[in-house]
DNA sequence: AAACTGACTAATA
DNA sequence: CTATTAGCCAGTT
């Protein structure tokens, strides 16, 4: 089947506050595992001021990736704070702030 | 229709 | 720690 952006939209607003997921996790529960990097080209086509919570998605090491976009990640970083997520040595501790579905 | 564009990950050296 | 490599495709122009 075919699997959207907006799909993957809709896996990101599953993320609760104060936590945070990684691009392969994002990817696997959408239905697309091993592709990651679709879920960056995703956000990367995010359209401003979309109802999606971008910010709590980070790298499978617990770091904010590049964009195009200069002094994003810096508000990234802000935003998570904002949230109460905590970054020790430039990374979030994942075994700490990661998101764990159903559970 | 075809070319171009990108927020990744895990494994290996 | 850094560098390289293979695996991945929808959306925009």
């Amino acid at each position: 089947m075919k699997v959207t952006y907006a799909d993957i939209y809709d896996v990101i607003r599953l993320i609760p506050r104060g936590r945070v997921a990684t691009y392969g996790q994002i990817a696997e529960l959408a239905g697309l595992p091993r592709q990651a990097r679709r879920v960056g080209y995703a956000l990367s086509a995010l359209p401003k001021g979309a109802a999606v919570p971008w910010q709590r998605v980070v790298n499978a090491n617990g770091e904010i990736s590049m964009r195009a976009h200069p002094g994003a990640d810096r508000m990234q970083r802000k935003l998570l704070r904002l949230e109460g997520v905590v970054f020790e040595a430039g990374r979030i501790p994942l075994e700490r702030f990661q998101w764990r579905p159903k559970s």
